[in-house]
DNA sequence: CTGGACAGTGACGGAAACTGTCACCATGCC
DNA sequence: GGCATGGTGACAGTTTCCGTCACTGTCCAG
C-alpha cells in the first residue's frame, strides 16, 4: 500500500480510538514498528495531537481534534458491511444478525437524506451469490474504488458507461453499457449491464475493467430486469437491498 | 514536499473551496499538473466525492461531504458488526472484509470520543468461541437489551450487578457479581464475571438472567484473569478488541 | 464550426522517498 | 533490576514518485 494512503488511514483508526500500541497498528497496517512511527510523526508535523506513553499500558492516541469531520463511507464499505451483517446471520441460522442489521439501519439513518437514499437505490441493484466454488483467478475481493465511485455516478445520473475490459481470454476490447445492477460473488464482483453495441445483457468481472469514464450523452432508466437476465438461473442469488 | 503531506494540503484546500483549476493547484502546491491530477486519483480512490468539469470555468471540486456525523450505536450492535465484518474475512480467506472493516474504522470515528473509548475498553473483554455445536436449547441470539445495558453501566462504572438466575435444571438462584466480560459464542450470550457469593469465577448464560440492577455499594476493577479463569481449556477463543 | 481552455490518460527514465533492520536511549510500572 | 513500551539515528536496497510529452474528450465563445 503506498504511504500516502497508509497515513490516511492511520489517522482514522486514530479518530475515535484511545490509546493504541505501535505495535498493535503495525500489525493491523501491516507494515513495521518503525514505519508505525515514522508516520505518527509525519502527522505531528502536520499539528494534529498525537502523544504518545511510554510503560506498560501506554500507547499513542489522537487528542481531541478541532471541529467536526464527517466520515465518508463509500459504496463498497457500505455494501461489505451489510454483507457481513447476513452472512453472520446465515452463519449461525438464527438471529444473530439482527443486531449488525440495526447498526446498519441507524448508520443509514444518520446519513444526510439524499445520500441514505442514493445507497439504497444502489442497494436494490445490488444481488450477492454464493461464494465461487473454485478460486477465481486473480480475483482481489475488491474491485477498483474508483470503478465503483464511477459506476455510482452512472448508475445514479442514468447514464452509460465506457472502458476497456480484458476477457477471460486475455483479448482487449472497448465496451459502451448502461451499467442497470452489481453482482457480488465473493471474492469477485462482477457488473450487470446492458451492452449498448451488442443490445444484450452482459456481465463484467470488475478486476479486468480499467479506465473507465462517463457517456453523457447516453441516457437510460436502470432496470432490474436487466439484472435478472444477468444471472444464470438455478442458483439462489439474492437482492442486497430492501 | 513529500506527497504524503502534499496529497493532505490538497484535501484541505479543496475543503472550503468550490471549483479550482488544476493548473492553480499546481502552482499553490509547487508540482506539476500532471502531479496534482495523480494526487486526485489518490482522493477519488479513497472514496472522496471529487468531481471535474472541463471547458472555461471548469474545475475540479470537493463535493458536500455527504458523511455521517454521529450514530449511537449500543454495545451488541457494535460486536455484531465487529464480528459479521471479522467473519466475512476469514469466510472468503483474502482481503474481502477489508472494506468491511475500513467502513467499521470509520463508523467507530464517527462516534463521540467517549463514547468510543467506553466501547473499545468493553470489546476488550468480549471473547469469541465457535459457534455451539448443538443447538443451545432456547438461546435466542440476542440478549436482553437492558441487561446489556446494565452490563455497559457495570462495566464502565466498576460496579457489581445482581440478577435472578435460572440455571439449566430450572433452578431459580439470587446472584451477585462482577462482571468482567462477554462470551458470544453464537448464537448465544454469555456473562464472564465473579460470583461474589461463591467468591469464584462463574459463567452466565445472558437470557437465563432477570431483573438485573447494579450494586452501587459494590466496586471493584475490571480483571482480564478472571475472563480466562471462565474459559474452558483447549479451545480456540479470540479476543474482539485489539 | 473552429479555436482555445480545461479535465483526464498513458508511457518512460531519472530522482527522491520510503522501508526494514539493528542498535540504543527514555520512561513508567512491577 | 527487569520488562514493556515509546522514540531516535543510520544505512542500503527497493519502490514509488515526478516531470515531460503526446494525446483525447468536453465545453464554451465567437
Amino acid at each position: 500500500m503506498p504511504r500516502t494512503d497508509r497515513v490516511m488511514d492511520l489517522l482514522e483508526l486514530l479518530r475515535g480510538r484511545g490509546a493504541v500500541g505501535v505495535g498493535a497498528l503495525a500489525d493491523e497496517l501491516g507494515v513495521s514498528r518503525r514505519t508505525i512511527l515514522r508516520d505518527l510523526a509525519t502527522l505531528r508535523a502536520r499539528g494534529l495531537p498525537v502523544t504518545g506513553e511510554a510503560g506498560p499500558g501506554g500507547g499513542v492516541r489522537l487528542e481531541a481534534e478541532r471541529g467536526v469531520t464527517a466520515v465518508h463511507l463509500a459504496l463498497d464499505e457500505v455494501v461489505s458491511l451489510w454483507l457481513a451483517a447476513r452472512l453472520s446471520r446465515a452463519a449461525s441460522d438464527l438471529p444473530w444478525g439482527d443486531a449488525a442489521r440495526r447498526g446498519l439501519a441507524k448508520l443509514l439513518a444518520s446519513l444526510p437524506r439524499e445520500r441514505a437514499r442514493d445507497l439504497r437505490a444502489l442497494c436494490r441493484r445490488v444481488v450477492v451469490g454464493p461464494p465461487a466454488s473454485e478460486r477465481v483467478r486473480g480475483a482481489t475481493g475488491r474491485p477498483p474504488p474508483e470503478l465503483l465511485s464511477r459506476f455510482e455516478a452512472a448508475f445514479l445520473g442514468g447514464r452509460g458507461l465506457a472502458f476497456a475490459y480484458v476477457d477471460a481470454a486475455g483479448r482487449r476490447s472497448e465496451r459502451r453499457i448502461e451499467p442497470h445492477g452489481l453482482l457480488v460473488q465473493p471474492p469477485a464482483w462482477y457488473l450487470l449491464a446492458r451492452d449498448l453495441d451488442r443490445g444484450e445483457p452482459r456481465t463484467f468481472r470488475m478486476d479486468r475493467v480499467s479506465a473507465p469514464r462517463l457517456l453523457a450523452e447516453v441516457a437510460f432508466r436502470p432496470d432490474p430486469a436487466v439484472v435478472a437476465a444477468n444471472l444464470p438461473a438455478g442458483v439462489d442469488w439474492q437482492p442486497l437491498g430492501t
